[in-house]
DNA sequence: CCAGACGTTGTT
DNA sequence: GTCTGG
DNA sequence: CCAGACGTTGTT
DNA sequence: GTCTGG
């Protein structure tokens, strides 16, 4: 799955990546990001539902549905399993309209050992920029409070990452990107079985010291390798 | 029909 | 044990 | 994901 | 809003 996740690039070098005509909210200051953590801000990039162009947005991490009553079930819905998001009424109509890319360049995944866990970062070579596949609903609160929000899709783990976890998040390829920010693909099984997986020989797995555990923890040390 | 949930992971 | 908050 | 709280009333 | 369970 994906509880954590790390975002250490400038907003200049996500522009060069994403397209310079991009209108974008990312803002400023920008940090870099070692310990991104379920109800924060993350950045991501969806289409403008009103001009269609490409938009960077900050989202609120875990999904509150247009139709909650209380925004706390955002907490519990963090991740989206790709093999059903399509049936479950949180999920279902984002899947079809509201898709859009979660920028990181690397994530957690915890491996259990009994009562202890321990934390490995998984990035790419190169610790290229990569996008989860992301889904995003607006949720507008009795007193006029807009938020708006994002899950991240969950796929098996491909065989690099099987031994220590068995699901890990849904990487799109950059070839992907359009087809999956685009609005026009409504029959989302097809969509899903056409995307592309990540080469596991891409990855890199490295275990990491336990400060990563407590979300207030942010700085290079998370991804530092140990043992 | 209405009421109530709406999720994933991991562990037993 | 279960829920909430980061 | 993990960490940390887990409750109400009334008073300051 | 939409689905499931009673």
């Amino acid at each position: 799955m994906c509880g954590r996740f790390t975002l250490t690039v400038q907003p200049a070098q996500l522009i060069e990546r994403l397209g310079a005509h991009m209108q974008e909210k990312w803002g400023e200051p920008w940090q870099p990001r070692y310990n991104i953590a379920p109800s924060q801000l993350v950045a991501c990039v969806r289409l403008n539902p009103h001009s269609t162009q490409r938009e960077g947005v900050m989202l609120r991490w875990g999904l509150i549905p247009a139709w909650a009553k209380d925004p706390a079930i955002g907490t519990k819905l963090i991740n989206a399993r790709m093999e059903t998001a399509g049936e479950k009424p949180a999920f279902s109509a984002a899947l079809q309209r509201q898709r859009c890319l979660v920028l990181a360049d690397g994530f957690y995944e915890w491996q259990r050992h009994g009562r202890f866990s321990q934390p490995y970062y998984i990035r790419l070579r190169e610790g290229r920029l990569f996008a989860f596949a992301g889904l995003w609903d607006q949720w507008r609160g009795p007193e006029g409070t807009v938020i708006e929000s994002c899950a991240i899709l969950t796929a098996p783990s491909n065989s690099f990452l099987a031994s220590i976890h068995s699901r890990m998040p849904l990487i799109l390829c950059p070839d992907d990107w359009d087809v999956w920010l685009d609005g026009k693909e409504h029959n989302t099984s097809r969509l899903l079985r056409s995307l592309r997986p990540c080469p596991p020989e891409d990855f890199v797995v490295v275990p990491v010291s336990r400060c990563v555990n407590d979300p207030a923890v942010d700085h290079p040390g998370c991804i530092e390798p140990v043992e």
